[in-house]
DNA sequence: CGTCTTTGACCTGCGC
DNA sequence: GCGCAGGTCAAAGACG
């Protein structure tokens, strides 16, 4: 059985959501304020979703705008819906919008007690070197002693990579469906070796094989589903 | 024999 | 411009 706990995020589609993303990030700081990790069921997902992509579907503020923080107002409707719940709150901006990106990637690799934000600069830099358009991401982690879950797709891998300050190669996969252009990254959690994180860049453009009914019935399927 | 994995070489982007 | 790190390629080998 999967462990459901994930991070999710969507850079493209200005869908982000979070669920126990203290794990990836120790210190939120700069564009993060977080007390405690968001945490909910699989299947609450979808109207997270939505909730969401109406928060980030206002036009992106002006660069000069990076370093305000979201509309007080924003926020408040996002910390309504989740009242009662723990509670991770999401600052919005043209730069950190591009860095959500960047900045789950450099956590993977991150100790504990690192510290974990972008500069005022770098946020900058980034927001204006990224104007293209990067396919959609998202990642997740869960406990498994197996590398490469089975997620109901056919994968070949194409390359391995010792990543800089970890023990454990990063696996790169591409889907062997034609003109399926999906990649994924494994790798081992360096902080803890016992989590697996997966990251899928790209959108499928066809179903999964079902060669087992009940792999397709999986927490995992539901994951790759959420985003297609 | 076809398919998939492995792995060193090469390419590219970024920071200094 | 240079060096480094991450990402990709492709030839060779393993496996069924």
């Amino acid at each position: 059985m999967l462990n459901q706990s994930a991070a999710l995020f969507e850079e493209q589609d200005h869908v982000i959501i979070a669920s126990q993303l203290a794990g990836f990030i120790p210190n939120f700081q700069t564009n993060f304020n977080s007390t405690s990790p968001l945490e909910f069921p699989i299947n609450m997902h979808q109207p997270c979703k939505s909730l969401a992509a109406n928060l980030m579907s206002t036009p992106l503020p002006s660069l000069e705008a990076a370093d305000q923080p979201l509309p007080t107002k924003q926020k408040d409707e996002f910390i309504a819906h989740f009242a009662g719940s723990q509670f991770l709150s999401l600052q919005r901006s043209p730069a950190n919008y591009w860095a959500w990106g960047d900045l789950m990637s450099d956590c993977m690799s991150m100790k504990v007690g690192d510290h974990v934000g972008v500069s005022p600069l770098k946020m900058k830099k980034i927001y204006k070197g990224r104007r293209k358009v990067r396919e959609p991401r998202f990642c997740f982690k869960t406990m498994s002693d197996i590398d490469v879950l089975d997620d109901g797709y056919k994968w070949r891998k194409y390359g391995q990579k010792v990543v800089k300050n970890t023990q454990h190669p990063r696996s790169y996969y591409r889907c062997t469906q034609d003109n399926c252009r999906v990649k994924k990254r494994v790798e081992r959690f360096a902080d803890d070796p016992r989590m697996v994180i997966t990251t899928y860049e790209g959108r499928h453009i066809h179903s999964p094989s079902h060669d087992n009914d009940d792999e397709s019935r999986s927490s995992i399927y539901q994951l790759n589903h959420f985003f297609s």
